[in-house]
DNA sequence: CCTTCCTTGTGAAGCTTTTCACAAGGTGCC
DNA sequence: GGCACCTTGTGAAAAGCTTCACAAGGAAGG
């Protein structure tokens, strides 16, 4: 019954993530145990779901006393594949990429920028942090060369397509698009978009629906 | 059969979204019309999909012709509520908070920072663009007086319930949250959060399954 | 060792969302 | 004005996801 080779929902992984942050604060607080309930609370889920959703992948769980925090922790990060570092590439590196290039969270997972690529030559050779920008007409070989598997993209929309080719071409597998445009890859590359102006225009509808003053 | 009173997804309005931001391209492009099946392609999805989205709030479009770019946008436009501006609020302005004060987009979509707030006694009085930036202590009663609807979190996990508590008894009805904490608010407040090493991870995840290598 | 209590794992039911398929309604050309 | 063609709007079917409810397994204490 485990099955990695079951279809998982997007919403079932996402959900094991929140949970494996969640699991991160019990530990530092010094829980050995946690109940699907209580985990549920803190990931703003039901304990349901949380049984389910680790039902998924195996039987992590202790009846009659919940879950091992740290051992849960760890079959999460196998399940979601961040045991490893991950090897990060930024392109474009605005206001939005150097805030992405520090951002503390990322490295704290495994998920380490080791290159960042920008077209605007007043850019390009100039350094943030560890590394130099490099110009991104190289972004294809060089990605090539270090075998980097995934992309963060904080490019102007009229440019990312664009780039996302030049980077499958390059064998990258993942790509995470912050260009208000709908990317297309060919099949065994994956694309999540981080979509911010439509977050804010979902509340916006939340609002208005309730009561449309003005 | 319109029905904004009908309960509407999650999904299907993100999807709204996301065809008001298409409907600008193809306005700038000049198109006049539009069928379901080119919209959907470039939002990402299926003619039936957008149909059934757009039905969900009137008949808009013209049998044997499509949709009207302009007529559709202003509808949709309505719809998100989006034809007023809305007033925002920034609380935490590290470098992310900054990336999204800048953030082009936000503006041109009719959301608007107005006041921001942080509770470093280094950045409270200086500048960013046209703002100063306020302490966090008079959060509340300024976001009061000002009478803003909309917040965008960028502070410390730790910090983040205590901030939104403030802007909850400050009226405040709508949350955007980038602290990876899952908020408790009240019914009548929508909190929409952003989970940037969720997206990451969930990224990491379709790599894994795909090839266990390493 | 036995009893009581607690919490998981999971079929089944219920609900939501997406896809399908086609009638109905317009357009535009001849 | 008529005809051929095109695209919407929408019930109905299918698929997917979440909730429910409970049997089974294990812990803890006497």
């Amino acid at each position: 019954m485990p099955a990695s080779l079951h279809k998982v929902s997007d919403s079932a992984i996402r959900r094991l993530s929140i949970y494996l942050r969640v699991l991160g604060g019990l530990e530092r607080e010094g829980e050995e145990t946690v109940s699907s309930q209580v985990l549920a609370d803190r990931a703003g889920t039901t304990a349901a779901q949380v049984r389910k959703d680790l039902s998924l992948f195996g039987s992590f769980g202790k009846r009659g006393l919940g879950y091992l925090v740290t051992t849960l922790r760890d079959e999460l990060r196998g399940i979601l594949g961040v045991s490893r570092k991950w090897r990060v590439a930024l392109v474009g590196i605005g206001r939005m990429g150097a805030a992405l290039l520090e951002y503390p969270h990322f490295r704290a997972r495994g998920f380490e920028f080791v290159a960042v690529y920008d077209s605007d030559p007043e850019k390009v050779g100039s350094r943030r942090g560890m590394l130099t920008v490099e110009d991104a007409q190289v972004l294809e070989e060089s990605l090539r060369e270090t075998g980097i598997e995934i992309v963060v993209l904080t490019v102007p929309a009229a440019a990312a397509q664009e780039v996302a080719d030049a980077a499958v071409r390059a064998g990258v597998r993942g790509i995470m698009n912050f260009a208000p445009v709908a990317l297309k890859v060919p099949p065994g590359v994956r694309v999540n978009a981080v979509r911010l102006t439509v977050e804010l225009e979902v509340l916006s509808f939340s609002l208005g629906s309730v009561a449309d003053r003005d």
